[in-house]
DNA sequence: TCTGGGGTCCTAGGACCC
DNA sequence: TCTGGGGTCCTAGGACCC
């Protein structure tokens, strides 16, 4: 017999505050953020303490300390994360093979094939959440369901640190009380759409007239809406799903406006993001410039090569090509510069040199590398962007 | 309130080829 | 000389998620 709900989806509670916790459990009950101290910083995780002041993760810091005083404010180490979220995924894996991460703390596990150790999958859900609990001291929420979304809505109804098995006989009427801004793909655009037409629960999805959905968010958006209100969804949990693109991007403090400091400050994205992409084992071959002003708006422009590269210089080479095809209003300075690497393909693939590439900076990137993961991403700087760059 | 950083996916227009 | 439809790739922007 097998499972009717095979899917979990596990989600861990204020993921980087708690690990935060874990290294100094003074923090324990107490109003904690994990966020950057800058002035243009925004809060990264907010513990649940500081939610019934209305903090939330993606807020101001400082609407964050406006809404919570005595507010403390733990800057992110994201190392840590990471190390906290690999015990995370080895745990899950030791349960079975088929886990699908969506993020460093989250994840579905599709356990039909566990039935002959477990009596059901709600079992199977208490016994992630107990190890979790034991090995990694950290508290996570479990959703069970018969697919990759209501598993998900379901975790976050678990919240905190709890869990809830939407049996498929009430399924519906699950769905049916929720606030359509809750399904997968409704942000704050769709919302203001569907509000236009009157819906705001996923029951009112269901009333509304053929067409007249599709007119409001595109058709293929108004097919996916139907489908996750009448509990569709028959993606199956795909493990490994490999990265599509790599990206570095920084929001300065002060916006900036001398040449010498934007190229600076691509050099370092370029070689930050060109050092991602060779640990991963990666060559890309589009190179993407993300550029913002100061009156927040953001442009992109973007140049595909004729072969992939991984090297730094050949990809800041390519951004300050496509830096002079940004043209700022009058008046405008830089609040933040990006770089993104998209069409990505293994190392392994023949290599297709780009003309013009120095083959020399292959062994110099490589020792920075070393240097860098020896002792640290700011062991090593960069004395100016290179003589042949630019 | 004055808006981070890491991603994914979709759309739409244009170039180009057959 | 003017014209078709389909497919693929590229580019830019936007919505959305954690």
């Amino acid at each position: 017999m097998a499972f009717s709900e095979p899917i979990l989806h596990v989600d861990m509670d204020a993921f980087f505050v708690e690990v935060e916790r874990l290294r100094d459990p003074s923090l324990r009950g107490r109003p904690v953020v994990v966020g950057g101290t800058g002035p243009r910083a925004v809060v990264a995780a907010a513990s649940y303490e500081v939610r019934p002041f209305g903090v939330r993760s993606a807020m101001p810091m400082s609407a964050a300390r406006r809404a919570c005083p005595g507010l403390i404010v733990v800057p992110p180490d994201r190392s840590a994360y990471s190390e906290a979220s690999e015990r995370l995924f080895e745990l899950f894996r030791e349960f079975t093979p088929l886990v699908e991460g969506l993020s460093v703390d989250e994840a579905f596990l599709d356990v039909r094939g566990l039935r002959h150790h477990f009596g059901d999958p709600g079992e199977i859900g208490t016994a992630i959440r107990q190890r979790i609990r034991d090995e990694l001291s950290l508290p996570a929420s479990v959703g069970v369901a018969a697919s990759k979304f209501v598993a998900k809505l379901a975790s976050e109804r678990a919240k905190p640190d709890g869990l809830l098995w939407v049996r498929v006989g009430d399924q519906q009427a699950f769905l049916d009380e929720l606030d359509v801004s809750e399904l997968w793909g409704v942000g704050v655009a769709t919302k203001a759409a569907l509000e236009r037409l009157g819906v705001e629960t996923v029951a009112d999805l269901g009333s509304v007239p053929p067409g007249l959905l599709e007119r409001a968010v595109g058709e293929s958006h108004a097919a996916h809406l139907r489908d996750l209100a009448a509990g569709h969804d028959p993606r199956p949990v795909e493990p490994d799903q490999r990265a599509r693109s790599i990206s570095v991007e920084h929001t300065f403090d002060r916006d900036l406006s001398s040449t010498d400091e934007i190229r600076s400050a691509l050099a370092g994205h370029a070689d930050e993001v060109t050092r991602r992409l060779r640990r991963a084992g990666l060559r890309a071959r589009t190179v993407t410039l993300k550029v913002r002003d100061s009156e927040f708006h953001t442009v992109t422009r973007s140049e595909t090569l004729a072969g992939s590269v991984d090297v730094s210089t050949a990809v800041f080479k390519t951004v300050m090509r496509l830096l002079e095809r940004v043209e700022l209003g009058a008046g405008r300075k830089i609040r933040l510069l990006g770089i993104g690497l998209s069409g990505l393909e293994a190392r392994d693939r023949p290599e297709q040199m780009v003309a013009g590439t120095d083959r020399r900076w292959e062994s110099v990137d490589r020792a920075l590398d070393e240097v860098r993961d020896r002792f640290g991403g700011s062991a090593v700087g960069r004395a100016g962007a290179r003589p042949d760059a630019g």
